[in-house]
DNA sequence: ACATATAGTTAAGCACGCTTAACTAAAAAG
DNA sequence: CTTTTTAGTTAAGCGTGCTTAACTATATGT
């Protein structure tokens, strides 16, 4: 077995380890929120990419015009975001999160963070430099990757 | 900064990059599936953890026991999962993957690992030493905290 | 100016996931 | 043996997410 092969297998563990725990974690806070999946995916990017349009939600999540606007009128319903005219073309809206919203979105961040927190505590001074430099190279690939692409 | 919260915020980092990634080629699947969310994660399930009931069903996902019977009957229809009489206890079921059903769970993993590999395939020898140290500290980690919880 | 394209909304209609309530069948308890 | 509990199904009804089609209003091209 290759090294290759090898840490593909460790990465995959991680992954597996990694997404089971903080897909339990998102699943429920969804749930507890009392939103729809697709509302969720709109707020969290709205809170990662900031303010958009309607076509660029119906682009992003490949529905149609109609269904993003529904769905945008169902947050707008429930305080969530805030929908306003485009000062630069008057057909278009500029939808944003509201601070109801936010807080909703950055808590359910936290929760995520919280766990990896506490995996943290549970390394010694050497672990934490070894595990920080490992990580700062993947991500660094990552990005590498994405441009790329 | 202390050398905990340093890591923290790398960690987060990564956490950041690897679930909008993950997310992304995860919901891609499902979409590309014609599958709903529950119907996916019930096929998740049955795959990580095997052989179930209905009531197993509806306690994890947390849904009445009637939603469990009327989504695993959709996935039989759809000759994804497979319903079968508990020997053990007549009243019970049990339900399982069918073969096209895990054709179509492991064609999801795959696709979410191979990204993974060619984030490797950008490593050179000392890191990938590196990255698999530390990501095996991180997995022993994580399944020492999931144990005392 | 006029025609066409673009941004978004609204309405009708369908599938899905969920609930509660009423039910069948089998196991367990007394 | 009778009662109660457990496993699962079925039906009625609701909210949601989606589609297509028809519509309004603004912007852009000629």
């Amino acid at each position: 077995m290759t090294d290759q092969v090898q840490l593909s297998k460790i990465i995959r563990k991680w992954m597996d380890t990694f997404m089971h725990r903080s897909m339990r974690g998102w699943s429920h806070h969804v749930k507890a929120t009392g939103m729809s999946m697709p509302q969720f995916s709109i707020l969290m990017q709205l809170h990662y990419r900031g303010s958009c349009g309607i076509s660029e939600i119906s682009e992003r999540f490949e529905v149609s015009n109609a269904a993003a606007s529904q769905l945008v009128e169902r947050l707008v319903q429930s305080g969530l975001i805030e929908r306003a005219e485009d000062p630069d073309d008057r057909r278009a809206k500029l939808i944003k999160l509201s601070s109801k919203g936010k807080k909703l979105i950055e808590s359910g961040i936290e929760q995520r963070y919280r766990w990896v927190d506490e995996l943290v505590s549970n390394l010694n001074a050497e672990e934490r430099t070894k595990v920080g430099a490992a990580l700062t190279m993947l991500t660094e690939a990552a990005a590498k990757l994405e441009q790329t692409q």
